[in-house]
This record gives structure tokens, sequence and C-alpha cells, in this order.
RNA sequence: GCCCGGGUGGCGGAACUGGUAGACGCGCAGGACUUAAAAUCCUGUUGACCGUAAGGUCAGUAUCGGUUCGAUUCCGAUCUCGGGCACCA
């Protein structure tokens, strides 16, 4: 009886699904006494071309973990859904003119079918879809939350809208606008992403994706809503430091957050006492090098301060940056413009009057939307400082200058060494700007000072003078949470006639999309669910009053910032997940996804996360502790798989023609799961030889029994040895967490190896194998451990303990070098003395070749490794 | 430009806290079995040179330099590939 995978795959695949070998029992049936693990996938978004090789990736691995910590006695969590809302099944939708929702259910069940074709271990009656109402409705439920929560800046957390203190004597609609300012979900209309292709606005998180396949994005004003992910900014950034996740992740994430530290300080501006204009800067060391203001072309005091003469080229250039689009602007920056105001700011160091321009280098969603230039010391000040020939003044010497800038500053007749001059010469005359931290010059009272202390002292200093505060500033912008579109969980808001804005009670949830055969894009920059007369119109359940409904639907983003929370409690109606539950399943332990998840699905599901913890539903306030990202999986050709390249691999055919369990450890033989590697089908031949190998030295293939030479004896010492090396590899490989199963499949080839060298084989040894096999090829390992006459499934056996005495050599090779080079080897007993050993080498006739003649000046003994012998 | 990772045979990749570089697999070559082929099994496989051979010598982990008895591993500089950010003041 050959190896066949077709036939075996099936039967054990059926075994395990119908008789739910991997369901994990509720909370209440659990045996509480063993540890938890909850092992997560970034779950699919179940698109029409099937499951992609890639996806086998990291489902193997999580699937390895999940499977060896069953055998450890460990509660296992291992569950699998759909993240279904999203672009391409509504496009579908509309081409096919259906209902998206039954694309998608084909698709589900399509990923369902390949997804257990591979064997993985999930509990699926866990399963979780992000598009079905009795999902959504929780993810509208925490809309709700959001909606109605506020963040107090004293406790740093989110508090239900109810406890925000409200000013005395507002009217009642200024308490509705202060309220509405306040909440963590707002309506704002400003200046977005809208990508004419899609049909849709997007997230800047978004955006660079979208532009790499070959859509456009301008910048236009809507009426949006956004999410204040902001004010978690520094929550985030602490957070970071409490989970195990790579170090490259999380500096992506710290990035992407863009902590920087530094003042903000007030500048007058001469004839409007009233005004003040504020800037943030992270080099207030360099204020009296500040020369010129530059304020962003939508700064709300432009239109104010600009003088008559100037005020028709500042209007031009207003409108000329408002129709750019943000990459229109970045394109054209390479030379920066810009426009006199004809106003001016006085500098509040030495009253000096600078002028005040625009320029759309200064964006309006950075800061203050408002900078000091210090062309002297930042290139981009510079650049532009030279264009219009703005004034420049050195105010920062490098290191290399401190001791003629220290005598500069002291002396009182200025004096000045050559060195020095040059440098003030090169700096003014724009051919130096420096940048770097070095020695405050030309800086009152801080001249001299280091840039450190120097920065210090002007903060305290502006704070005593209130003209600035310290101030801390990020590059994380509010979350853009509206999307154009049909396919999403709909707001549960609506818009009443009096123009005021209703978040409806939860009891009204879920919130369904409309029931429609089909539908059409709007063709405006309205969503579809527009054109839906009867769903758009109704009325306000509480007071009777007409309204509209919101027509914006929630990104993509928004079912998957709590998926892994609703595998917990599938089934609850009353609440998203049960607390006790929770408790005892979280934080998720790992979690395994594509890093192109680093900066989205991750920093929004940290937030989200946060505030349900701020709000008391969740008991930890970073949901992921150790995070893994998988690498891609590139074509035979080492280039990306693409139809158009026709390099695509289809798991199915592998399956077909290999095996899941040849597909699965394959992908894990590839390389280190966090590497991109290429496809490989002869690589892929050569692990179902192996299997088939294994296979052969069990089975007898023309009887089907077991190979007569397997005694049920005690084996040899040797063999122990082995076993028991094998064993402590494949199982500190799992533990360590590092992800790389390909040594440990590697160990088992080394032993399977071996094992065919043997004339005699043992059962208990072979036995144990299989179990070691059995994560990784666990069809194939059922069979095996059935032929040797055991009836119980492998699922929760347990996994081999290994003997840290036989897992150590008696024998060792001790290398002998000469002067490092390696001149001779022999194998000898372990743990011997020192001196055993350097007499050994002395005596080796290749190592007495080469010190013939020579002084010996020392030697080194390294213990069951090696001498060296230097002459 | 800035911030992260990497560069090891023909290929994918091994190498513990500095101690035999190239585990394991693929490919290739040779052999066994076969009428033959496939499959399978066995052997070899970093390069150059010397030797009929056993064997030996030298070079070698992107490049150059340093620390060390000894460096793929540590340090410095350079080249290069991949990823991320990109007027963020």
């Amino acid at each position: 009886m050959k190896y066949n995978h077709l036939e075996l795959e099936k039967k054990w695949q059926e075994f395990w699904y119908s008789n739910k070998i991997f369901r994990t029992p509720d909370l209440d049936e659990l045996d509480k006494t063993k540890p938890k693990f909850y092992v997560l996938d970034m779950f699919p978004y179940p698109s029409g071309d099937g499951l992609h090789v890639g996806h086998p990736e990291g489902y193997t691995a999580t699937d390895i973990i999940a499977r060896y910590k069953r055998m450890r006695g460990y509660n296992v969590l291992h569950p699998m859904g759909w993240d279904a809302f999203g672009l391409p099944a509504e496009q579908f939708a509309i081409k096919k003119k259906i209902n998206p929702r039954v694309g998608v259910l084909e698709c589900i069940n399509r990923f369902r079918k390949q997804l257990q074709s591979l064997g993985f271990s999930y509990d699926w009656d866990r399963e979780v879809n992000t598009t079905d109402e009795k999902y959504y409705k929780w993810t509208q439920w925490m809309f709700l939350k959001i909606y109605n929560s506020y963040f107090d800046e004293k406790e740093k957390k989110a508090k239900p809208i109810e406890e925000l203190e409200i000013p005395a004597g507002l009217t009642e609609d200024e308490k509705y606008e202060y309220i509405n300012s306040k909440r963590l979900a707002y309506l704002s209309d400003s200046p977005v992403n809208w990508c004419p292709e899609l049909g849709t606005v997007l997230a800047n998180e978004e955006v660079p994706e979208q532009l790499e396949k070959g859509y456009t994005v301008v910048r236009r004003p809507m009426k949006q809503w956004s999410i204040r992910i902001t004010k978690y900014a520094e929550r985030l950034l602490e957070g970071l430091e409490k989970v195990d996740w790579p170090e490259n992740i999380k500096k992506l994430q710290i990035n992407w957050i863009g902590r920087s530290e530094g003042a903000v300080v007030k500048f007058k501006i001469k004839n409007f006492d009233l005004k003040v204009l504020e800037v943030f800067t992270t080099r207030p060391d360099t204020l009296f090098g500040a020369t010129y203001m530059v304020l962003a072309p939508e700064h709300p005091l432009v239109n104010e301060i600009t003088t008559e003469e100037c005020r028709k080229e500042v209007n031009k250039y207003i409108e000329d940056s408002a129709t750019k689009s943000d990459i229109e602007r970045t394109e054209l920056s390479k030379t920066k413009t810009g426009v006199f105001t004809g106003a001016y700011a006085i500098n509040p160091v030495n009253n000096s009057e600078i002028p005040i321009m625009i320029a759309d280098y200064v964006l309006l969603s950075y800061g203050t939307g408002a900078i000091m230039a210090v062309p002297g010391h930042d290139e981009r000040d510079m650049e532009f400082a030279i264009k219009y020939k703005l004034n420049i003044i050195p105010v920062v010497v490098p290191e290399y200058l401190k001791e003629s800038a220290i005598k500069y500053i002291n002396s009182e007749s200025k004096i000045i060494d050559d060195e020095l001059q040059k440098y003030f010469d090169d700096v003014r005359e724009g051919k130096i700007c420096f940048v770097d931290d070095g020695y405050s010059i030309n800086s009152g009272f801080i001249s001299g000072m280091s840039t450190k202390d120097a920065k210090e002292t002007i903060i305290k200093w502006l704070e005593e003078n209130e003209l600035g505060k310290r101030s801390v500033n990020y590059k994380l912008r509010d979350w853009l949470f509206s999307r154009q579109r049909f396919w999403g969980e709909p707001f549960p808001i609506i818009h009443l006639e009096n123009g005021k804005i209703k978040a409806l009670d939860e009891k009204h949830l879920p919130i369904k999309l409309p029931d429609v055969k089909f539908f059409r894009p709007s063709g405006t920059v309205e969503s579809p669910l527009a054109t839906i007369e009867e769903w758009v119109n109704t009325i306000d359940p509480d007071t009777g009053m007409k309204a509209r409904r919101e027509t914006n639907t929630m990104p993509q983003w928004a079912g998957s910032c709590w998926y892994y929370l609703r595998y917990i409690d599938p089934y609850n109606e009353e609440i998203f997940c049960d607390k006790k539950k929770e408790n005892y399943w979280m934080p998720v332990d790992l979690y395994i996804g594509g890093a192109e998840h680093t900066v989205l699905h991750l920093l929004y599901a940290r937030f989200w996360h946060k505030v349900l913890y701020d709000l008391g539903y969740v008991s930890t306030d970073e949901p992921f502790m150790k995070l893994f990202n998988q690498g891609i999986i590139l074509g035979e050709d080492g280039v990306k798989m693409s139809k158009s390249r026709g390099n695509v691999i289809n798991p199915d055919d592998v399956i077909k023609e290999y095996g899941a369990d040849s597909m699965r450890m394959f992908e894990m033989f590839l390389g280190p799961l966090e590497a991109s590697k290429a496809w490989s089908t002869e690589g892929l031949a050569g692990i179902n030889r192996f299997l088939n190998r294994v296979w052969r030295l069990i089975i007898n293939e023309e009887t089907g029994e077991l190979n007569s030479n397997i005694y049920d004896e005690e084996p040899p010492l040797e063999i122990k040895r082995l076993l028991h090396r094998t064993i402590k590899k494949i199982t500190m490989d799992i533990e360590d967490g590092d992800m790389k199963f390909n040594t440990s499949i590697a160990q088992m080839m080394i032993f399977i190896n071996e094992m065919y060298k043997q004339k005699t084989l043992y059962k208990s040894v072979l036995e144990t194998f299989i179990i070691l096999l059995y994560p990784f090829a666990p069809h194939i390992s059922e069979e095996l451990w059935n032929k040797f006459g055991n009836n119980d499934s492998l699922a929760y056996h347990p996994w081999p303990e290994y003997d840290e005495e036989l897992t150590k050599a008696d024998r060792v090779t001790i290398v002998f070098s000469v002067n490092g080079k390696v001149r001779g080897k022999r194998e000898m007993d372990a743990n011997l003395e020192d001196k055993v050993l350097e007499q050994a080498a002395l005596e080796d006739p290749a190592v007495q070749r080469h010190i013939s003649g020579k002084q010996i000046k020392k030697i080194i003994v390294v213990r069951n490794k090696m001498v060296n012998i230097v002459v």
C-alpha cells in the first residue's frame, strides 16, 4: 500500500471535522487548571480568486503551534473567520448586478473548503463573518460607544459623554455643539483624500497602497466622519513597550505616530496687537535665528493679516494651491513657492520684525499650521530663503567650532577667528545649512550653551514670560472613518430634518443594509445607499421627526478591529463578548499575519481595544502580546505572484498532486517564516519524497502492514541519543518563537536518513517520531499512528519529553589547529581534561608537521571543541 | 534624503554565548536495480592548484580595514539589494 495522500487526508479531515476534535469547549466546560493559549491568524478577505499560497504559510505556522500546545496540555483557542466587507466584493456585485452578500457567501464557502483541505485545526464552531448582521451589530454598537465618549485629558482615557463637564451658561444649541466637539467620533468638513476611480475617500494610511495600484488620489473638502485616534498617540506609543513584537514593526508604528518634542512659541503680529501667531518648533534654541514666518495657505489668520497691496497675489496663491492635489504639491515641492502677506511678526526674543509669508510647504494639519523659519539650520527654510532672498542668521555652530565660538562669545570686542568667520559667511550665503545639535551662538542669553541646554533654558524662559510652552506633536492624524460605499457597516446615525445629527439607541441595532437585489453606483460623491430612497428616508424613532440615514459606511478596518474578541464568545446576543470569557482568553498570545497590516489594522485595532478597555469592556489595554509577520511567497521566478505574470501557484493543484501535508511542510521548509521566499516545485517534490520515505520506512508497500524489521524492543543507546536530540531540536524550535521550522524539518530528515541505514528498527522510536511529525504533517502522522495499532487520535496525545543527558554526545570531534588553521581532528570521549586534549593535539601527525622547528607560544583549549596551538 | 532589515556554493537555506563554514533539501554528476525508462537506493558535489592515488596546499561568508590565539558572528568605513517614511517644522 503506497502513501496515498488523497485518500488518507480526506479520511482524517472527515474524522477531525465531523467529530469536532478541535472544538474549544465553552468556558464552563473547560478544565481551568490547564494554562490557556490563544493563537490567532489574521483572518482573510475571502476574494473571488480563492486561497493564495501565501495564506497557508502563516496558517500552517499557527497550526503547528496550536497542535503542539494541545499536546502540551494547554486549552487552545484557534479560530478562523472572514473579513468580508470591502471594495472587490462591491465592484463584483455591481458588475454582476447582484447583492454583494451573495458573492461573498460563495467566496467564504470556497475559502472554508480550501482551508479545511489543508487540515488546519480551527474550531469552526467559532467562525465569524464581519458582514453578518449579528456581527456588525456589534461593530455599530462599538461605534456608538466611541461616538458617545470623550477623551479625558487628565486621566488620559475615554469616558462616557454623560460624564463630560459642560461649561455653564451655554444655550441648548451651544451645548449640542460643545458636546459634539468632544466626541471621539465626529463629523468634519475638511480636505480629504478622494479617489475618483474607486469613488470613495481614503484614510491617510490607505493612500500609498492605492497610488501603487495606479489610482489617483486628490484632495477635496468633504463632510466626513473621523475618529480621534490622535488622542491615543501617547498611549499607542507606550503600549509598544509592553508587547513582544519584532523591533522593526514597533519602529514602523513609532515612525507612523511620529512623536516630536519641542515648544509652541507665540509671536505678536505688527499692527495687530490682539492677534497671536502660534508656531510649533522642535528647535526652540534657534529662535534667535528665525528670520521669517510661514503660514499654510489655508491658515485662518491669512485673510486678516494680508495687506491690501499683497492681497491679490496672496489670493491667487491660495487658489492655486487649493486646486493642487497632495501629490502635485509634493511633486512641485522640489522648488518651493510662496508669497509675502505684507504683514510682520515680532520675534519675542529680540523684538525684531520678520516678514510673514505663506507657502504650501507648510501643512495646516501638522502642529499649528505655521512655522518660524530658521533658514540657517533647516534645509527647507534655507531653500526658501535663498529663493526669496530672505535673511539668514547662523545661531548654532558644530562641535569643531566650539572653542572659537566660546572665545567669540566671551570677548567684549567680539574676536572672531578665520574658521568661525568662514562658517558665518557660508551660512549667510546659503552654502552651509547645519541642522544637527551643536552650540548656540548669536543667541543672547543662551549663547554658548549646548543645543540640549539651550532648548531647556529657552523653554523655561518662554514659559516664565508666557510667550510659549513645552509641547509635543504627532504626525498621526485622526482616522478618517467613512467611505462612500454600499458594502460596509451603515452608521447608526440619522440626520434630522432640523439639521441635527442623532445617534440611534443601541436597541435599534443592527442598522441593516437594505436587502436589495442589486444596486448602482450613485454617480456622485455619495454612497450608493443614497440612491435607495426607502432605506435613506426614515423617521426618528423617539420623536417621529423626519430624518435621513447617514449614507456613508464604515471602512473595512472597522470589522477587523475586534474580531479576535468575538471568537471568544461568538453566539452571545447580549454583549459582543462575555467579560468572564474575555478575561480568561485575552490577551492573544500569538498573532501571525502579513507585514502589510503593520500600520493600518494593527494600529486601528490597538486603538479600538484601548477605548473598549477605558470603557471597561475588556481587561487588557493591549490585545496582542506576541506578534509575528510572515514573509511573502514569491513566484518560482523570484518575483511577486500575479496573474499577469502567469506565475501564480494554486494551492488546490498542489494539494491534489502532492497532498496537504507536503504543502504544509514545504512552506515551512522554504526558510524562516519571516523571510520572503520563492516557490519551488522541485523543492515541493523533495518534501513529498521525504514523506514517502517516512511512509516506506514504516509500511511495507506490498502488504500494507508494518515493516517486518520493526521490533517492539528496547533501542540501543545510539538510536536513543538521536531520538532525544531530535525531540529537543523540534521542541526548542517550536518553543523559542522564532518560527524557524525549516531546521526542525531538517532534523526530521537527518533522523529518517539515519533510520534508513539501520537494519533493525524500534517501534517506540518510530512512534515517538510520528508524534513529533504530527503538528507539521498531521494526516500522515495520524494514519501511521493508527497503523502502529493505536486507536486514539494524536490531537491530544502528550508531547514526548527529552532527556537532556541523552542529547549530549558521549563522543566528540576535537579539532586541532595551529595558528587558527585546522590541521587535524580526532574523535574522543566527551569531557576530557584540557591536559589530555592538549596532549592529543601535540601528538597529531599533521599538527606536528606544522609545529616542527617552531616555538610554541601558547595553547588554547576549548573543552569538547578544539585545541589551538599558537607558534 | 531619513529610518529599519539583509548580502554565505549552481539554487532555497544551516552554523549555540566568537571555536571544524556550507547542516538539510533542490539541482547536477557517477553507480546499483531494470531489456529500457520512471520510481527507488547508494556515493560525490565551495573554488583553485599539486598528486596515478591515499592525500595535501592555498583562497573563501558583498568590499576594505580593525579587535582577537581564532571572526559568517564583534567594531568602523564603503558598495549593494529589499522594506518603510518622505516638505511633519
